[in-house]
DNA sequence: ACTTTTTTACTGTTATAACAGTAAAATAAT
DNA sequence: ATTATTTTACTGTTATAACAGTAAAAAAGT
């Protein structure tokens, strides 16, 4: 569950949409320090900066559980 | 995707599971501060403890794209 | 090969999340 | 209704994420 590369992901998809961590860090409102953080599976970086940066690129998130599969 | 309201699925499931704050951040490793947060929806708690949370919980994540769909 | 762009990595500073402690509401139990 | 438990809310302190700046390494473009 946590073992998974969101970093790997987010690159990815950020290559995908044409933009350098710069532009996207811009794009979401965030330093350039932290796009880098997250690519490199930084797991201290907070929810919103995160979030900020999964919605530029279309990522969404969903939370899937044994009780409300 | 983020007017989610995880705070309240993560209530549900504590209490689901017999736990109170205090228990449940404990299991986590976490403050009993940071559980109460992350329970009323404060988005800039860090990745590592609200994954901790979700962890005792069963509460699995997915990130779902357009593209890796 | 050279140039430009991007990424990685390190810095010092600043803002704030995390925390334990406390106490007052709110809720549950007897 | 009392008592006990839990939750909410507020503190002050400490640890550290976020940040811009810088520079070197890596990658891409010419």
């Amino acid at each position: 569950m946590d073992d998974f590369d969101l970093g790997a992901l987010i690159k990815d998809h950020r290559k995908k949409a044409g933009l350098t961590q710069l532009e996207l860090a811009d794009l979401a409102g965030v330093g350039k320090t932290t796009v880098f953080d997250i690519e490199k599976k930084k797991k201290t970086v907070r929810l919103n900066n995160l979030f900020a940066v999964l919605r530029v690129l279309n990522i969404k998130v969903e939370f899937k559980s044994p009780l409300n599969k």
